[in-house]
DNA sequence: GTGCGATTGAG
DNA sequence: TCAATCGCA
């Protein structure tokens, strides 16, 4: 009784010892950038200075192969901006663990009186940030967020009575007819550094602490601007490098979206702009709607009688399905972390009508496999090959994924890259016939919905 | 109510 | 041409 008395006291002594003014924190998570950050603006912004805090997450790290190359883009990348702290006399907390055992943990170090981070609109990080505001309010602290990933978030493109668009194009027309300077213009965090929070030494851990290898993938380096002006032609050959590679970058925040969309409207290229708020799109689908995550937007698409077929998927996911397109985007995915867009959809289609196997399967190897992988976009992209999403094909259109070829790559180039096997006798038979595997899937998915 | 138009098609 | 649906204003 006395000893846990004193040690309460103890805490209580350390903690005055500390900074008296307080501090604010900013935590980052998805926003891994100092310029152009909203919540990191507020912060520098506000009374106290200013603590960055990076936590990895032992509630998403436990789930990945220490393989996974994410964890090292996120590493390199936190280590960069650690980096560019010291060199302002200030430093990055850096903390593993889960958020609930860490913050009281930095509570007790520091006397926090705020804290600022940027809004996450999955269900798990709102479940995570749900439980933040709880906790830290009943420690009397601040807890502040801010919109940042995307230019128009929630409800704020919404229909005249206020509920939320579910189909693209009118939900694109007013984003576009609403978007103007204000919207695109950066956060001006570099003029405030003054009023970071000055310390030194803070730790690092290894990754190898954390149970990961470094990976020896390539991560896409920032450089679209000149791709945009041709983007538009040129987005839909695999064969062509013409597609930008930023999702990786909107993924964890070292691109910022207002820099993103005021590229795009400079270079005039609608196109990308309009692919850009496609992401917006299902991000705000994803808050309204976060069942669709894990079930059918279009509650009739959860009758479907998925086929389930084991090795059939083992085939998809290596490459080995005797259809060309679909093996080559698997294998450029596979090896590389990437896939060309259009063969995502070719590669989607073939798994889930084709195949007729679950989407949340290839979601879930898209998941694991892609390192630009966004939850609410991937989730939306494979509910509109499946045909249960948004705005989604009809059903009964079944990509046909031998015309897909010709049409996009007819010359094989692609096909070549990534199947080399291809035209000779070791190439493999296809897994189902095209005219069969139409059929079925047609009737499968009129028994479901009728 | 009522007209309009609909990402990335195929047989 | 399918084949007639559905979100939206």
């Amino acid at each position: 009784m006395r000893s846990e008395h004193s040690g309460v006291k103890s805490i209580e002594k350390e903690k005055s010892s500390s900074d008296n003014s307080g501090i604010s924190i900013l935590w980052f998570r998805r926003d891994l950038r100092l310029e152009d950050n909203a919540a990191f603006y507020h912060a520098l912004k506000s009374n106290f200075p200013v603590l960055p805090l990076f936590i990895f997450d032992k509630n998403i790290l436990d789930k990945l192969p220490e393989t996974d190359a994410r964890v090292t883009f996120i590493y390199d990348t936190i280590c960069d901006i650690k980096e560019e702290l010291q060199s302002k006399g200030s430093d990055l907390l850096i903390k593993y663990g889960k958020p609930e055992d860490v913050w009281p943990e930095v509570l007790k170090t520091y006397e926090v009186k705020e804290v600022y981070t940027n809004h996450d609109y999955e269900p798990y990080a709102r479940e995570r940030d749900d439980n933040m505001v709880e906790f830290l309010t009943s420690e009397k602290i601040t807890f502040k967020t801010f919109k940042d990933q995307v230019i128009f978030e929630k409800g704020e493109i919404s229909k005249a009575d206020k509920t939320p668009y579910t189909v693209f194009t009118p939900f694109y027309k007013q984003w576009h007819a609403k978007l103007n300077d204000f919207y695109t213009k950066p956060y001006p965090t570099t003029k405030y550094f003054k009023n970071l929070f000055q310390t030194k030494n803070l730790s690092v851990p290894t990754l190898k602490e954390m149970g990961f290898e470094r990976s020896k993938l390539e991560f896409p380096k920032l450089n679209y601007k000149n791709k945009l002006a041709d983007y538009a032609k040129e987005r839909d050959y695999p064969a062509l490098d013409s597609t930008t590679h930023i999702g990786l970058h909107l993924r964890f925040g070292t691109l910022s979206i207002r820099k993103a969309a005021k590229d795009a409207i400079d270079a005039k290229s609608t196109v990308w702009l309009s692919e850009l708020a496609w992401r917006e799109f299902y991000m705000m689908i994803i808050w309204h709607f976060p069942y669709a995550a894990t079930n059918s937007f279009k509650k009739q698409y959860d009758k479907i009688k998925w086929r389930n077929d084991e090795k059939e998927f083992k085939s998809w996911c290596e490459g080995d399905t005797g259809y060309p397109l679909v093996d080559a985007g698997m294998r450029q995915m596979n090896e590389t972390g990437w896939m060309h867009n259009r063969v995502r959809m070719v590669v989607a289609s073939f798994l889930s009508k084709h195949l007729l196997i679950d989407w949340r399967w290839g979601e879930a190897y898209f998941a694991e496999k892609l390192l630009d992988y966004e939850m609410a976009s991937n989730v939306g992209g494979w509910q509109w090959a499946a045909g249960s999403g948004n705005d989604a094909a009809p059903y009964f259109r079944v990509f046909n994924p031998e015309l897909q070829m010709k049409r996009f790559d007819p010359k094989f180039e692609y096909i070549k890259k990534w199947v080399p096997e291809f035209g000779t006798k070791k190439y493999a038979q296809p897994l189902v016939e095209h005219t069969f595997a139409r059929e079925r899937v047609l009737k499968v998915f009129k028994e479901a919905l009728s």
